[in-house]
DNA sequence: TCTGGGGTCCTAGGACCC
DNA sequence: TCTGGGGTCCTAGGACCC
């Protein structure tokens, strides 16, 4: 690399990630965990998604269904929580907040990363800036962060891989100017670089490209043909020149999706009815929060695929909706009026969803001339009502009755921890004797 | 018995238009 | 016998991410 592309690609990106994220946040409120094998579940209680080093040394594996690990987990004492995602996400807001006041050019890019833009920024040495970060971010909310310092966004996810497996580098590994890099690159397997996969990792595989560098090196229109014009900015990414932009502005989502498997099987329609309009309050609460409409909804069910011996039925089907509302009632009218015609006699469906697509800004309303009695502003004061009210005195306070009251399909959560910053009836306790 | 949920982007191909 | 060509829009599906 010249001199000159140097100058025109002068960006310093600072990957900053929460290590084991769920297992930290249950870490801060229960000291106790400290060091002993942890684990979190996913939804139903379904997956391993968040492991403890010691639970990984344990040979537990990330996305293994919980199942397949219980004789693990019970032999060495694994401690288990179903996954809170209230108090993760209150915790991630904490985490980002404090991120925010390291530079004005930030991307929030999960619920425990963000990429921060650092050119700007009048320091002479970044790696004193990252242990700067996760001194502040530690001390301010107890969870522990890496920090991963390069050129280009996928150089700054291997940096920061790198510092979770070499204690030695202390949470933070700056390659901005690295002299080895072919050496580190050539130690990263293919399909664990940003952007490459399982899929396009077992093609690159066949094909004798192995690892970071050999892709770095692989010829261009190998790389075209094969991947498109996602794997050419991968290529250009790991030869340091940035290629993937710093995306600053929360962008209103596209599609709102609310899906859950069930705690038990269901053939019964008005209890996939009940599901069905649970899902499309929650999507319809998301899709009113960001002051967007939506135009279509799709609706899908579901058996168990993995369960060979049941008779199989898996079907979505979308429909455009008369105008762009975010009204929930109607949406539920629309939403169960699909299931209903989804849905199949004698068949045990074990998952569900509402999928709201096709989002437009809430104003201006494109209004159907056919439907212009209707009142939207009531309409409109009655949703805004309904929210406040959510919000104040907590979710599901008030709710649309068809999405019933014992609810039998609830996804299963048995090892759910306290809300402890949220509820004022879950606040942590300490007992002093 | 028990296998998550919620997104994004890109591409190919069909429909349709002049 | 010979049966255009280019453009746009939309959708479905595949790949990826955490």
């Amino acid at each position: 690399m010249g001199a000159e592309s140097e100058i025109l690609n002068n960006k310093i990106f600072a990957l900053v990630d929460c290590n084991n994220f769920y297992v930290s946040c249950e870490r801060v409120f229960n000291p106790k965990l400290n060091n002993m094998p942890v684990v979190i579940l996913s939804n139903n209680d379904g997956c391993v998604v968040s492991r403890s080093q010691e639970a990984k040394a344990l040979g537990i594996t990330m996305g293994i269904p919980y199942f397949k690990v219980k004789n693990i987990i019970e032999k060495n004492d694994i401690k288990v929580f179903s996954s809170n995602y209230v108090l993760y996400g209150d915790m991630s807001e904490r985490v980002m907040n404090l991120l925010a006041k390291f530079t004005p050019n930030i991307e929030f890019y999960s619920i425990d990363e963000a990429f921060l833009d650092l050119k700007d920024i009048s320091v002479k040495d970044f790696t004193a800036y990252g242990k700067e970060i996760r001194k502040t971010i530690f001390k301010n909310t107890g969870i522990p962060v890496s920090v991963g310092i390069a050129r280009t966004k996928t150089l700054s996810k291997i940096a920061n891989e790198f510092v979770k497996h070499n204690s030695k580098l202390n949470g933070v590994f700056n390659i901005v100017d690295f002299h080895r890099m072919d050496k580190l690159l050539g130690q990263v397997p293919v399909h664990e670089v940003w952007g490459i996969g399982g899929a396009f990792g077992r093609m690159l595989m066949s094909k004798s490209i192995l690892s970071a560098k050999d892709f770095r090196d692989a010829s261009e229109f190998f790389i075209k043909d094969k991947m498109g014009i996602i794997g050419l900015r991968t290529k250009y990414e790991l030869q340091g020149t940035s290629a993937v932009d710093l995306d600053e502005v929360l962008e209103p989502k596209k599609a709102i999706m609310s899906s859950r498997s069930f705690g038990k099987y269901v053939n019964n329609v008005n209890e996939l009815e009940e599901a069905i309009s649970q899902y499309t309050i929650r999507a319809t609460e998301k899709l009113r929060l960001q002051k967007s409409n939506c135009n279509s909804i799709n609706v899908f069910l579901m058996t168990n695929h993995y369960k060979l011996t049941d008779k199989q039925h898996t079907e979505s089907k979308t429909i455009t909706l008369p105008e762009p509302t975010s009204y929930t009632p109607d949406i539920i009218k629309y939403a169960t009026f699909v299931l209903r015609k989804l849905y199949r006699k004698g068949y045990n469906y074990i998952k569900a969803g509402v999928l709201l697509s096709n989002i437009v800004p809430e104003s201006p309303i494109q209004l159907n001339v056919f439907l212009q009695n209707r009142d939207h502003a009531k309409r409109d004061r009655v949703m805004k009502t309904l929210d406040n009210i959510n919000v104040r005195f907590g979710r599901d306070t008030l709710k649309i009755a068809s999405s019933g009251l014992s609810q039998n399909w609830a996804m299963k959560r048995q090892h759910i921890s306290q809300r402890y910053t949220t509820n004022w009836n879950e606040l942590l306790t300490i007992n002093i004797s």
